[in-house]
DNA sequence: GTGTCTGCAAACCATTTGCATCGGT
DNA sequence: ACCGATGCAAATGGTTTGCAGACAC
């Protein structure tokens, strides 16, 4: 989504684009965007899937929302924009968030290692959830 | 690749597998399966793209390289499999390693905060590198 | 010789995109 | 009315997989 110089498109408020916020925000866990499909879909059913990575992309974009680029083959999403931690179960992909302060100066010890400017960082844990730990 | 109990399957050591794992070895980038693919492509034209997925599949399973599941679309791959961390250009995808120290007691800060058993974390920078600083 | 590995091609699956129509403002 | 957003379906792109022949041990 490039913006012409100058020019502010509109983002409308759409049916869909609250409801797929409403979910999003409703919930603790970090929906893949078929899991949101399928949530939506219960009050509009004829949303599209692509209407949905759509939305989830333009309100990324515009710090609405995050999108996670943790481990597995799925993106998943959290409706908490603000930067934190999550940990990941390695045996079924559960995300959960994680309540530890941020890492204080980091970016900046990183920042005196390399010549790249760094804009944020991510730490994820990998482990096993309850559940999965019982099965095992 | 599950293990019949009591059963230890042979690595057989090929051309490929040694060629793939010598290319990976020989670089301080991260590449992608595809650009291991084009490497050793060169000495071994005939090789294809499933043989370097599978191989990279198996050595990160051994233990014997990493497969980073960086940001982006492509997941990268990294001879070193000493855990470090790495700073990732978010505009033309390259991987650079960070010389940081381990973040000491993170997993064990991490460990009381939730009912998950850790099994390691993954600590990840995005910025931009010197090339696409200039560019902009 | 046995059982793993390879090359090839097709399959998979998450995500993206083109297009005609719809709907917010 | 304008232009962004939607639904649908097809396309994309990274990765995986089935299979028959090849090769390491």
């Amino acid at each position: 989504m490039l913006l012409a110089p100058g020019s502010t498109p509109r983002i409308r408020i759409t049916r869909q684009r609250q409801i797929i916020l409403d979910e999003l925000c409703s919930v603790t866990s970090h929906p893949t965007a078929d899991d949101l499909y399928q949530m939506v879909r219960r009050k509009l059913p004829r949303i599209s899937l692509g209407t949905v990575y759509r939305n989830l992309e333009t309100m990324a974009e515009l710090g609405m929302i995050q999108k996670l680029e943790v481990g597995g083959t799925q993106k998943r999403f959290d409706g908490n924009a603000a930067t934190h931690y999550h940990v990941r179960c390695q045996r079924c992909g559960r995300v959960d968030d994680l309540d530890l302060g941020l890492i204080a100066g980091v970016e900046k010890e990183a920042a005196a290692k390399t010549r790249f400017a760094i804009l944020r960082h991510r730490l994820e844990f990998t482990g096993l959830c309850p559940e999965c730990q019982k099965k095992l």
